[in-house]
RNA sequence: GGUGAUGUAGCUCAGCUGGUUAGAGCACAGGAUUCAUAAUCCUGGGGUCGAGGGUUCAAGUCCCUCUUUCACCA
């Protein structure tokens, strides 16, 4: 490969993860997959760098800060955390992992937009937006719900129904409301800052149909396919402003507005970068200077290649920075064939899987299988990866010096002998270009098929001199060590190819024959005439699929904490309906009798848990009165607090306050439940105002 | 709705610019072996390559229509 360095300098990036929840295994492939990559050209011999930052802007994470009663910077620093301890257990390896919301990132962010400003690429607009009356606050599409215009779905996002599949705009909704305080948001005028894109098309379809140094296309075909779609419709203008409040940084000199997350997220790569040169003096302009001649390659999901292949470098190449070597987009997760579901289990977070299945190498292996060049899908079979993993890891690999060392530390102290003249080892040393191509293209999938049929062919080599019977007969001393010798050569290579996917297990052989870390070029060396091995003692365990089952079981769980989807629950009530008749005539009630009860929507501006109750949560419901009413309701086994504030439910307004152990409950939260789930709390339909009537 | 992808043995996937009887792993069946974490080796069964039409001497591979699943629509 025709590198401009050699060694090559390279910077690495991944996409940035939302400060707004957990890692999952969706996540990981982005993750486990340029890893891979970075650990292959760190054994490749060159200089690498591998940046990553926590992405902690916007209204999502202002808003979630205060549903939990603190300051986005608490917020974002315990989410830090969180990702950091996740990413290290996968053993993905930043050389950097920081958070956009750094001086380093507010200072490029700004001289960015300045150089564009200067540019001239900046202009002004006045837009009318939604606004939130009650919050005062411009309100994103995300956050107002309503009524589809077209299938009159209920509760659908501002910006396309997920009943039907219909696009329109807010304006478009029926009877719309604010997520965030439910009242109905009102339209006003604004300034936002814009940039103009759509100057930037020349430059944009040049370079999408680029070359990189190497002759291969800067993206994907299918990339520029999707580009090509885009031009077609034509650029827009960016708009990348947003009103206060917003967590985000100051647009310089515009007081009161704010640069839209998706325009500080992707310098981060260089806010991040630029922390990892002060601390480990690197040259960050080497990197970052219009004309640097070292690389820079993005993995990114097929989701944002928008901002990746549009916004991002047309916002490096009128700012005067460098763009993108390549841009490396891959495609989604789906488990069992299905899209992530929380009512199935397979919503499985980072955290879930360590605590079940424990080794993270099981899934590197099993997404490096799968994982190819192009931009589609993968499957995560979860009994496919069981089989996969038990068979290739434990049957083919880790058998070889399972079934081989014994002999070696029994009979021969340890001691091997050179395994220079064995035609296996020469098949096994002739295919490293080709892994190393497979890696290097981002075919781990074809390098794994490679590199166990090579598995294969050892096992086979040692099925064919079948040392078991040399053991047992006289004079066949030197022909077992040699044959065992030549069965752990076979072993290092394999490691040595499987390194980049598991760098744990691989460190923990190099350990076992007592070599030292292994690089690509150790492809050349050899275990030596006399070179010691020390005792062989298991490297890895089968899976039991018994843990699968635990973790899809567990993460279901999850799901009755924070019920999302409401189509099965409702199926379940029915049919429960249906299958048994609720009472005999004798005990019907006269319409009296029910209009004596006062049910009324109230909302939820509060929900904590109660310490030293087991069922309880306490609830602060709002039902118009001029003071809010105390509720404690037994439903802590099935919700998160942090859930239910600012939902919208039914409650019995006139029940007999009654003194619980603690303090006084005021009404009564109605909830469905029977032995097969619950509870489950209820909800009116979009409209309803707290302080309703219910009858 | 528009656009880009996608549909190959029971399962998970390879099949490059069209060219011999369509491949692998797992699973399954039979045999061998017992060094090894019920691991390994040999043999075998199993596919009208989503459907239909077309181009071609020749199509899983190119074109058209329909259809499945997924994503994107700033």
């Amino acid at each position: 490969m025709a590198a401009k360095h050699n060694p090559r300098k390279i910077l690495v990036t991944s996409a940035l993860p939302y400060a707004n929840g957990s890692i999952h295994l969706g996540h990981l492939v982005e993750y486990i997959q340029t890893d891979i990559w970075v650990r292959f050209q760190k054994m490749q011999g060159h200089t690498v760098h591998y940046v990553c930052a926590d992405d902690t802007h916007g209204t999502p994470i202002m808003l979630r800060a205060e549903k939990e009663g603190i300051t986005p910077e608490a917020l974002i620093a315990n989410v830090h955390k969180e990702h950091s301890a996740d990413f290290a257990e996968f053993l993905v390896a930043f050389d950097n992992y920081y958070s956009t919301n750094a001086p380093e990132n507010k200072e490029l962010s700004q001289g960015i937009y300045n150089k564009l400003k200067a540019a001239g690429k900046i202009a002004t607009k006045t837009i009318e937006q939604y606004y939130d009356p009650v919050k005062n606050m411009f309100l994103p599409d995300r956050f107002i719900k309503g009524e589809c215009p077209k299938c009159h779905a209920k509760d659908q996002y501002g910006d396309s129904c997920e009943v039907c599949g219909a696009t329109y705009n807010p304006t478009e909704l029926i009877n719309a409301y604010s997520a965030v305080s439910g009242a109905a948001p009102i339209r006003k005028e604004t300034e936002h800052y814009f940039f103009k894109l759509s100057e930037c098309e020349g430059f944009l379809k040049e370079w999408t149909r680029s070359e990189a140094f190497d002759g291969k296309p800067t993206l994907q075909g299918e990339a520029a396919n999707k580009m090509g779609e885009w031009f077609e419709s034509g650029l827009n203008d960016w708009d990348i402003s947003r009103d206060a409040p917003y967590f985000g940084f100051e647009i310089p000199d515009a007081p009161g507005k704010y640069f839209y997350v998706w325009l500080d997220a992707p310098i981060g790569y260089m806010a991040s970068f630029k922390k990892l040169c002060a601390d480990s003096g690197l040259d960050f302009d080497e990197y970052w200077n219009k004309d640097s001649s070292t690389e820079l390659y993005h993995f990114i999901g097929k989701d944002i290649l928008y901002f990746h292949a549009l916004f991002w470098p047309a916002t490096l190449e009128f700012s005067g920075y460098r763009k993108p070597t390549k841009i490396f987009s891959h495609g989604f997760l789906t488990v069992n064939g299905e899209k992530m579901s929380k009512s199935r289990g397979t919503f499985i977070t980072a955290r879930s899987y360590l605590e079940h299945i424990k080794n993270p190498e099981y899934l590197r292996y099993y997404y490096a299988a799968k994982l190819n060049s192009s931009m589609e899908d993968i499957d995560l079979s979860l009994d496919d990866f069981v089989a996969r993993v038990n068979s290739d890891l434990v049957g083919k690999f880790i058998n070889i010096a399972s079934r081989t060392a014994g002999f070696i530390n029994k009979r021969f102290d340890g001691k091997l002998r050179s395994a220079a003249n064995n035609k296996v080892v020469a098949e096994l040393k002739l295919s490293a270009n080709t892994i190393a191509e497979a890696y290097e293209t981002r075919e781990y999938g074809r390098a794994l098929r490679e590199i166990m049929r090579l598995a294969d062919s050892a096992n086979g080599y040692v099925a064919e001199a079948a040392p078991w019977v040399m053991a047992k007969q006289e004079g066949q001393d030197s022909a077992l060590q040699q044959a065992c010798s030549d069965a752990l050569e076979m072993f290092r290579l394999l490691t040595l190819y499987l390194k980049p996917v598991l760098p744990k297990l691989a460190s923990d052989i190099e350990q076992f024959l007592n070599i030292a870390p292994l690089s690509w070029a150790s492809v050349e060396d050899s275990l030596a005439d006399n070179h010691s091995i020390n005792a062989y003692e298991h490297l890895i365990i089968r899976i039991d699929p018994k843990l699968i089952e635990a973790l899809t079981e567990a993460n279901k769980e999850n799901l009755e904490a924070t019920p999302q989807v409401a189509a099965p629950l409702l199926e379940k009530v029915v049919v429960k309906a249906l299958a048994e008749p609720i009472l005999t005539e004798a005990e019907y009630i006269s319409i009296d009798d029910f209009t004596k009860v006062d049910l009324r929507i109230a909302k939820i501006v509060n929900a904590e848990h109660v310490e030293g109750a087991e069922k309880l949560l306490k609830l602060t419901l709002d039902i118009g009165e001029a003071s809010t009413r105390q509720v404690f309701a037994g439903i802590k086994s099935a919700y998160d607090p942090a859930t239910l504030v600012g939902r919208l439910t039914v409650m019995v307004a006139n029940l007999a306050p009654r003194k619980m152990k603690f303090g006084m409950s005021d009404g009564m939260v109605l909830a469905a439940s029977d032995e097969s789930g619950g509870p489950f709390i209820l909800s009116p339909d979009a409209g309803a105002q707290l302080g309703m009537r219910v009858k």
